[in-house]
DNA sequence: CTGAAAGCGCTAACAA
DNA sequence: TTGTTAGCGCTTTCAG
């Protein structure tokens, strides 16, 4: 930098205002007894001077930068982008700042953000998403265990720490059931990454709904793949062009759902006359499309708000116990899934 | 923080290493000489004990954080999605972090966002569409006329500063001439807000084009809102409720397109047999859609890769000259637009 | 109530 | 080549 532009310190205000630089930072403060008159002196120099304090300064006596770390795999999947949206409102709200990491899921860069963040000082992080057996939060739980940290989103295997989790299982079982009971009985599922803990969740909750329906689980209806649009055409195409082809399928997000319409679409199969397609989210993408999409919602802003408070909180006042925030997602109806029709 | 876990700092190093602090500095930063013995010594001493450079020490000294400031109105919206992701990825690549802002155009919000990050000694903002008046990026220019600063995707009136910009002006000329050369005598224009630099620059295309083809401006056909689906969706109930309604409507960008097909599907009318539509951005939404959408693409990665390493330049090198750079946009013809048919 | 002084962790002259 | 020293801008004892 050409920083050529003198910074005004707290050594300028204190000869303007005449006191010595320790009654500026205590008035800057409110800490300590300080007389009302110097009080004045102080807040008009500051003024004239327009005075900034220096939160580098601040950060390293302190310990503390007032900034957050939030790691996701990328901000232009639309779910993140929402969910990041409520982390950086709330923590704006708090006064803090976050520094936003895309590692796409790939270990290495994750951990390199990872070293980046403590080595700034940050305060806390936020890890959003990280697969079941991801290596780097573990690492940083030996070496760091001080580090205010919460895993948003899924879990990590024999790991225990600050989590906010929406229910997955539920979720899974929620839509699955809502199929069922729509009379499907040949019912896909088209998934995620397998080694994410949400995928995992949401299968179980749909072979519980399965079972409990009487449906017997049929593995040529079960695809894993990506949280991906791609992902949604690509297995969609090959579990609809079967002969016995599922007449609803559950999609793990609302992108794979998105990826089905157009496998259903390419197919000439009509949604929801032909085939009922539920997603998860209920993000953007749920209202855009045509018919418009039934989902399990996600309350992803409250979420990330309660991610927020809960890691200010534990920034701010320390905490020795780890606790995990359930949140319960709801079906929300709309066009895409509708009664099978019996085509015998 | 309840910062239990010691800190190792560079003097631990150097007691282990049995050299002293600047050695360590020295080796570290690869400044000065050093014999090869004494690297040695000093890299084990690192190894041993896991050290790692605090950086909020080094940002005092050196006025130099690493870390850049992004300001958008909100990271939600795809397009910005799009955006913050190849600045994130490029800004890595440089070994920068970025802070995220999401200002909603807000002001006062913005200036509060501004505050913060001078304060925390970022060594550059990104600011993506201010408006064409915005006083804050007035007022930083006063205040701090040596932070690297850049403008990425509008211009602000009469203030001369680094600029990364699309050709707003030839993709709307671009967007509208297509329509027109498909035959549409009534075509329609549906905007973002009217304080936006890309709205006005379109919407001067849009002027030119259909002067050029002899087409006399429709004032009815023209509507000016927000970027955002719902403003799609009511100028475009609005506009094609009439009896004289367009035959193709240029969407300012891809979500007011968006909007624009839930309207047109509400009025019974096919995309693109009865109404033709295009975009602006080629966004995501531009291959969900069903027709996908015709639109005008803006190189969005490129725009942000380009201004990250404009300012990393600017931050490592200094510049005393301010410039503009231009990208150019291009039709992404898809299913959306097609000939007009003569309904007489 | 206020000031002097020490120091956060690191860098950068300046000596040696 | 290496060590000593003086800070960066601020907070925080500790005297006064």
């Amino acid at each position: 930098m050409i920083g050529s532009v003198k910074m005004v310190t707290i050594k300028d205000v204190a000869k303007v205002a005449n006191v010595s630089i320790s009654t500026v930072s205590r008035v800057l403060n409110n800490s300590g007894y300080t007389s009302a008159s110097t009080k004045e002196k102080v807040h008009k120099a500051v003024d004239e001077l327009k005075f900034q304090k220096n939160m580098v300064a601040t950060a390293m006596i302190k310990k503390q930068t007032s900034t957050l770390g939030l790691i996701i795999p990328d901000i232009k999947n639309i779910f993140y982008g929402e969910l990041t949206r409520a982390i950086e409102d709330e923590a704006h709200k708090h006064g803090f700042n976050v520094i936003l990491c895309n590692t796409d899921n790939d270990l290495s860069k994750e951990s390199e953000y990872l070293n980046f963040l403590l080595r700034k000082g940050i305060d806390g992080i936020i890890f959003s998403t990280p697969e079941i057996n991801d290596r780097n939060v573990r690492e940083i739980m030996k070496t760091r265990p001080d580090l205010p940290l919460i895993i948003l989103g899924s879990q990590v295997k024999d790991v225990r720490l600050d989590e906010v989790l929406v229910d997955n299982f539920e979720g899974g079982y929620q839509a699955t059931k809502h199929l069922l009971e729509l009379g499907h009985q040949k019912v896909g599922y088209i998934g995620g990454q397998p080694d994410s803990y949400s995928t995992v969740e949401r299968y179980k909750g749909y072979q519980e709904a399965l079972e409990d329906y009487k449906v017997k689980l049929n593995n040529n209806y079960v695809k894993l793949d990506e949280f991906k649009i791609h992902s949604g055409y690509n297995k969609g195409l090959e579990m609809l062009s079967r002969k016995d082809r599922p007449t609803a399928i559950f999609a793990g997000n609302d992108a794979i759902a998105v990826g089905i319409y157009k496998a259903a679409r390419e197919l000439g199969l009509n949604v929801p006359e032909q085939l009922s397609v539920i997603g998860f989210d209920d993000s953007q993408f749920a209202e855009i499309v045509d018919p418009e999409l039934t989902t399990i919602r996600t309350p992803i802003s409250e979420m990330g708000q309660k991610t927020v408070e809960l890691i200010v909180k534990i920034v701010k006042e320390g905490k020795n116990f780890k606790e995990t925030v359930t949140f319960q997602p709801t079906l929300i109806e709309r066009g895409s899934t509708s009664r099978v029709v019996d085509v015998h």
